[in-house]
DNA sequence: AAATTTTTTGTAAGCGCTTACATAAAGTAA
DNA sequence: TTACTTTATGTAAGCGCTTACAAAAAATTT
């Protein structure tokens, strides 16, 4: 693998002077740029990255934190993610944290070690005190999904009550009267917006909520499934099931199904996210759209401007609005 | 951000012995390295991974080049190696290739500028030819899901024409004789062999293959739409339908289901892949398993065996073999 | 105790680049 | 022409590590 050193030896010229053509930054006569250049393709001459960030200080790539590497929602970030930050030259380098403290710190120590510019956080585990030594740190960081006191400017999130809202409120202005819920696990964040919501748009309509009415999940599709049992036996008159997220509603079909449920005639449904399969399943799910693509790429938006000084063609916003998705598992009553 | 040399001068040694603590490898007396580890605590020292590789010439990262990083398929791909690898202490670095020869080739020279010890590559646009030059340019490099002449210890591939094959003997066994087929783009290698193998199924039984059976998809879900359409109107008494991935049988259900057919009654439909959403999809989508969870695994096992002398658990096997996935879509004639 | 062997530690030369600074070449003004 | 700018190129010091090799210290043998 040929170096530096040999291109500016083929060249008849000094490193330095190689590194400005490759860094294309100072004035290099046109003559001596040709002939490096000539030097390079001849040699297939490619330039050590590590090489570069160790003497630059600066590894062009941005670290990814995500929860997992399946399932669409995180395939759906990752992929924006990358897009927008390849465009302008710079690098991904994900890890997976699986929803764990003890991985996730890991995995954010493994994206310092690499000497990330910038961390992109999908951090579920890792706790608020950590996040903020983190930024306190002064490594350019945001985190997404997730609203830490504080780190205001560093947050982007959905509006995770409102969409609960939304969900229950359509569901109320359809006619039902009797909404179980399934929701995720209370002691995330995003899973007790989402109830808050809900609870927000029955009360408003003057319906009590039922502790009975609830099954608190853990955004699998296998709690779908027990939910939907569970509430089919404690709560009997439910017309309508809102889940706090697709995948959980995936399930709950199946068991609705099982049971001999027609959706959406005898019971309605409603997901929460709005991930790519939604729409493969049969009825097509109603649900509320998560705009996780969005706060990707507004998230590499403000790296771009904040580490790299590159504007950002739309202003930066933090706070995402989510939106009813009307398909076909919600009936009117 | 701490240097070894602060380490050194805190724990009053020199560089090489904090070096040595830090990769375990020498002989280091118990009184020395307790200071060291105190030093590198008390000061909170996290080797910079850069230098490390730049000294070392080893990076301990594997790059992982993939068509999309979103949908199933890629997700568990990705997941799988991320995990194998992990466990090893090694790390990935991931980037998408969109099934464009450029972009493929801009991402392996990336991986390839980041000094990857290894690469582990889902190539699907890139020659041949290029491949060859990589493997002989000694960086090793194994390839997923593609089976490129005189590679073989470094192909992982299903059989795909067994695969298609046994989709379409299927259909046969449950008394078919009007079975159509939508394939893959057949420029793809994995689609025409599929192709090959219902081929050869049809004819096993006896059955010609009509040119009117067939349609030739993208392995998106819109062209799955688009062939059920056409083989409708071109081949109308099909009873089973072959789709030569699960996304394409997707779009074929949905289809089918707006003009009217009931999914198996009238109509059966097989997938291949088995990815995760086929069995969120109603009816549950029967199709054939691509093991590409096993071929990950192994493309791991073979990285560590290889490049970081790591013994594989399992023996190093290059051809996997497809399976029938009993489900709900093909019903019995 | 001296000589020898073994173990532990230090010294210094890189790894392949970038970049401040120095120098040489070229261009302008006087 | 000389003196002064400006522009292009080179020199050399690092970036934070690893690792041969050398030196010192400790343990063994004689």
């Amino acid at each position: 693998m040929a170096t530096i050193y040999q291109v500016s030896e083929a060249a008849g010229v000094s490193l330095a002077t190689v590194s400005r053509v490759m860094n294309g930054n100072a004035k290099v006569s046109e003559r001596t740029r040709k002939k490096v250049e000539d030097a390079m393709a001849s040699l297939g001459y490619q330039p050590n990255a590590i090489a570069q960030s160790l003497a630059s200080n600066r590894t062009n790539s941005v670290g990814l934190l995500v929860s997992e590497l399946h399932g669409s929602y995180f395939g759906d970030l990752m992929s924006t993610v990358e897009n927008v930050l390849k465009q302008n030259g710079k690098h991904v380098i994900i890890t997976a944290g699986h929803v764990n403290e003890k991985r996730e710190h890991e995995a954010i120590e493994f994206l310092k070690s690499r000497r990330c510019d910038a961390l992109i956080l999908h951090a579920e585990a890792v706790s608020d005190d950590y996040l903020k030594k983190l930024v306190d740190s002064k490594i350019p960081v945001v985190v997404i999904n997730r609203k830490v006191d504080e780190l205001d400017e560093n947050c982007f999130v959905v509006d995770n009550e409102q969409g609960g809202y939304l969900a229950t409120k359509a569901a109320i202005d359809a006619g039902h009267k009797h909404i179980a819920y399934i929701s995720g696990p209370l002691f995330k964040k995003d899973a007790s917006d989402r109830l808050s919501g809900h609870k927000k748009a029955l009360e408003e309509a003057g319906i009590p909520f039922a502790k009975t009415s609830m099954f608190e999940g853990d955004f699998h599709e296998s709690s779908g499934q027990e939910g939907m049992l569970y509430l089919q036996e404690n709560y009997p008159e439910l017309t309508t099931l809102v889940c706090a997220n697709d995948e959980m509603a995936s399930g709950a079909m199946t068991a609705a199904r099982e049971v001999g449920f027609d959706i959406p005639d005898q019971l309605s449904i409603i997901g929460f996210d709005n991930v790519l399969f939604s729409r493969y399943l049969y009825p097509k799910l109603t649900t509320i759209n998560n705009p996780i693509n969005a706060m990707g790429e507004m998230a590499a938006f403000w790296v771009l401007e904040h580490v790299y000084d590159i504007k950002s063609p739309i202003p930066i916003e933090h706070l995402f609005v989510p939106e009813m998705i009307d398909r076909d598992t919600l009936g009117n009553l």
